[in-house]
DNA sequence: GTCTATATTATGATAGAC
DNA sequence: GTCTATCATAATATAGAC
């Protein structure tokens, strides 16, 4: 997972050098737990994740987890919180850098750096699947806190390139999970696909090719109009 | 769910009425299990799964897992070989009543099928995703038992139905991934879906919605062909 | 086939030294 | 901030009565 979850606001200290120091240590413990805990929470969810085997994953002793975010929970939230912070930033970045641009170019760069992004952060749309499908108070928490924040972002651009004919028709929110799972899927099953194709599709020519069948799907070429 | 797991085969019994009510019993119990730990499995995958917790719900004592199916592999491999089975027999028996049928309307029914059957089974693409995403000794005997099939039905349809020109181009393995993600992620996420949009998509109406939808991110209409 | 009881290990969390 | 030691609970699995 190459993105950085938000680290935690830094104390004030009465001797900066030491001061410094510390915070440092404490900081690159706390990424090297974030990082483990991804690792293992994609792989077995909430509940099939051992906070032990995050510890020794990490290199570090496992008190160290209660001391840094508190318990289980904590953790899970840190690490999820940083995930989506990191999401939602750079889309926000991105259209704020296209303001201006057409619609259905900007909702194209849009998802093609969504499909980018589930390539480089496979474990990602893991993550949120475990409890997305679930239901539950993790869920709910992820849904108010991020992914609703998302779909705003996400559907007002789709109904402009709709209404400029360059969009296949269909509820825009409908077609968002028609796209994630579209364009997820093969990433998030990528050793299926090994063992299946034989071919990885995490290689820099599949994720190409699979950006460009995603977007076919979904892009029309915008017919002869009457209300442009 | 309401597939139902391969059975297993009875024995020969010397006290047939005796025979008959044990056996039934057995198999009652062993149906009860299997369909509590769908649930779970589905819910928590396999190591987040306690087998106490199957046991419970399935209103049995624990050890009669151990009894019936050995262990908790025992268990998880039993519900997956009735699950996918029941799969592959419904298409292949599909298939064969459609056979001297053109090759783009089977493959529309089928498609159709597969969307009709993971809005009815929600966990079973649930519980495929758990070990398909991790890799692992699990995932391989589920990919060499059922998913390669599978696959051997699809491509060679979405290839004919290439070559007469009313299918999106496009790697057909490739193609399948992308399908079944969209097909799929809909009803996987439901919760999430009922959250965000207020809407359950497990709906009569949202599947026929939903059906359309996506056969039309896929098929073409045939265009005058030349060799196409 | 189903039950009670239990052996063994793993888990989340905490106490307290340094 | 990090360590060792420990508690209470829950896990898989098995033994053996009926």
């Amino acid at each position: 997972m190459d993105v950085k979850p938000a680290q935690r606001s830094g104390k004030k200290l009465a001797k900066p050098g030491v001061g410094r120091r510390r915070q440092q240590r404490s900081t690159d413990t706390q990424q090297k737990i974030l990082d483990a805990a991804a690792e293992e929470f994609a792989l077995h969810g909430f509940i099939g994740t051992s906070t032990r085997v995050v510890a020794a994953r990490a290199g570090v002793q496992h008190p160290a987890l209660t001391y840094h975010f508190g318990n289980k929970d904590g953790l899970w939230r840190a690490l999820m919180r940083g995930l989506n912070d990191s999401v939602l930033t750079t889309m926000e970045a991105r259209l704020h850098a296209l303001r201006g641009v057409d619609k259905i170019t900007t909702l194209r760069l849009i998802m093609e750096d969504f499909i980018h992004f589930g390539a480089a952060n496979r474990k990602f749309h893991r993550l949120m699947d475990h409890e997305a499908g679930n239901g539950g108070e993790r869920m709910n928490w992820l849904v108010d806190e991020f992914v609703k924040k998302f779909f705003n972002l996400l559907v007002p651009l789709i109904e402009a390139a709709q209404r400029d004919g360059g969009f296949v028709a269909g509820d825009a929110h409908h077609l968002v999970y028609l796209f994630i799972g579209a364009a997820t899927r093969l990433f998030m099953l990528a050793p299926e696909v090994k063992r299946i194709s034989g071919r990885s599709p995490m290689t820099p020519g599949y994720i190409k090719q699979h950006t460009e069948l995603c977007l076919a799907l979904f892009f029309r070429e915008p017919g002869p109009r009457t209300k442009r």
